[in-house]
RNA sequence: GGGACCGUAGUCUAGCCUGGUAGGAUAGAAGCUUUGGGAGCUUCAGACCCCGGUUCAAAUCCGGGCGGUCUCACCA
């Protein structure tokens, strides 16, 4: 027989066209569409109700770190740039200037990262060591011009981040608290979005402009490419001695500031897609769903008022859990079952007339499809474990994926061999830029990080032979 | 920035080669009817990416732009 096509659901499979079937997830489940000029995108209310939520777990966690929210200005001097070499090097390719021939008498780009403008600030209100450390974060949007090649959520030439911007007096609590943002990363997006990640340093090649350390947190996609869920920068005093970000230290002495900085975007959104979503769509962890339930009655004309009293009875018990009442008449249930599995939402509770003269409801989990069946009775606490089950198991899933794919490489044939395979590939490094470029141009894999769950080792480097200390990751990248 | 392919209702698509009334599916609206995995019938409404060229005549041929997918370079 024939498949009726079904447009509106998923065309393309996982497996078969991952490129394709992720761009349909994306607009089907409606996270998101495509905007007017090329590279920018409209986040939908389902996608940006991720992103509030993405917001409302780590707001506090920054208030607990101290850091508070503010907001500086879109607009970057062109001077600002100049002022930080390396910087103004690194971001030049990608910058978007706003030019008015009269009224402005400076070229002004719209900001790249906020770096710049920012620690123009920071350099004005810290005078003394007293005025340290200073932390603050902004959830803003940036530009970045220079890309090509777009993808809903994972590259846009615009996007939301948060940028967390904090300057301290001492190097090592700017680096202590630059991983200590990594690490509220990695709870955040383990906990929260059940992605695994791991968590490392950057080589020289692959480090922000500026910076003097980057720390990362790796993931691995479905399609064998990593990528970078969020970073955090130790800047040293690179940014603080250009910018004249100086105060008078407990000694009298005049001091530059160390600064970190730190962030993750909406790309985050990208990476929940890829990793969950399956070939009827999206999969939202019960955390980050709206509505983590679903009661989807089943109707007929005789029957029709008395399932829906119990479904609205059965929406009143889930209150708590801001558990949606399907009762539109004029689709069928099916139709509502694909619906609401494309859309990804956690939980369906199906009741019908069998079920009711039962005392009972089918409970259906989005991400193994799992039925069961459930007294009424006990619905409330069913779907509490359930949540949380699911949950865990969509971790645990993603996180035996990433071991799986995770590897060592103990020579040159083996490390091409883990990359040809979609691996991610552990190898001794010597962490030269030119080692790594030549690599990249072998193997088109560039290094992830160097892991922090390894301890050093000495050795030679798979590439180039010369002295190692460090394993690093490599794969192919997003 | 380079290369390849592509652009017809909201979505998918036929027509393009060989110029001459744009056809279908699906989604949408109204009504009837149905509902345990994307039901059915009737009616309505809906499109040739933009600009220019060739031509009596352009969705069709030509040029340019814009946009999309893939790819190399670059990047979150």
């Amino acid at each position: 027989m024939a498949k009726k096509q079904q447009t509106h659901g998923l065309t393309e499979k996982k497996e078969d066209n991952f490129s394709e079937w992720y761009n349909q997830v994306a607009l089907k489940a409606e996270l998101a569409d495509y905007g007017p000029i090329k590279g920018f995108m409209v986040i939908r209310p389902n996608g940006y109700h991720i992103w509030e939520k993405i917001q409302a777990y780590f707001n506090p966690v920054m208030e607990k770190m101290g850091v508070q929210n503010a907001y500086f200005p879109l607009l970057i001097p062109e001077s600002f740039f100049k002022k930080e070499a390396k910087h103004a090097e690194g971001f030049a390719p990608e910058l978007a200037w706003l030019e008015k021939e009269k009224e402005i008498t400076e070229r002004l780009a719209i900001r790249p990262t906020s770096e710049t403008i920012m620690y123009d600030s920071y350099a004005r209100w810290v005078q003394s060591w007293r005025d340290l450390p200073l932390r603050i974060n902004q959830w803003c949007n940036v530009l970045r011009w220079e890309v090509k090649q777009t993808k809903l959520f994972l590259r846009t030439r615009e996007f939301l981040w948060q940028e967390g911007h904090c300057a301290y007096e001492t190097e090592a609590q700017c680096v202590q608290e630059a991983r200590m943002a990594l690490t509220e990363y990695q709870k955040m997006i383990e906990e929260l979005l059940a992605i695994p990640v791991l968590a490392g340093e950057k080589t020289e090649a692959e480090r922000f402009a500026g910076a003097k350390q980057t720390f990362t947190l790796e993931s691995f996609m479905p399609d064998g490419r990593a990528l970078q869920m969020a970073t955090s920068h130790n800047l040293g005093q690179n940014f603080s001695k250009t910018f004249g970000f100086a105060f008078e230290g407990k000694t009298g002495e005049k001091e530059f500031a160390w600064q970190n900085s730190w962030g993750f975007s909406t790309r985050l959104i990208g990476a929940l897609i890829m990793v969950h979503a399956d070939n009827q769509g999206l999969v939202l962890p019960p955390q980050l769903a709206r509505h983590p339930c679903v009661i989807v009655p089943i109707l007929f004309e005789e029957t029709k008022q008395a399932v829906l009293a119990e479904c609205v009875k059965l929406r009143e018990k889930l209150k708590r859990f801001n558990c949606l009442l399907d009762d539109r008449d004029y689709y069928s249930s099916g139709f509502k079952f694909n619906e609401h599995e494309l859309k990804g939402i956690p939980l369906r509770i199906e009741l019908g007339p069998k079920d009711l003269a039962k005392n009972q409801c089918v409970l259906v989990r989005r991400d193994t499809k799992e039925k069961k069946i459930i007294p009424l009775a006990d619905i409330e606490s069913a779907v509490e474990k359930e949540l949380a089950t699911m949950q865990q198991a969509m971790l645990k899933k993603s996180r035996q994926y990433l071991h799986e794919c995770r590897m060592n490489a103990g020579n040159w044939n083996e490390f091409v061999a883990g990359i040809e395979s979609k691996k991610l590939v552990e190898a001794l490094f010597c962490g030269k830029k030119e080692c790594e470029e030549q690599i990249r141009q072998k193997t088109l894999a560039t290094s992830r990080c160097i892991p922090f769950d390894r301890e050093p080792q000495n050795g030679s480097c798979v590439h180039c032979n010369q002295p190692a200390t460090q394993r690093t990751l490599f794969a192919r990248a997003y």
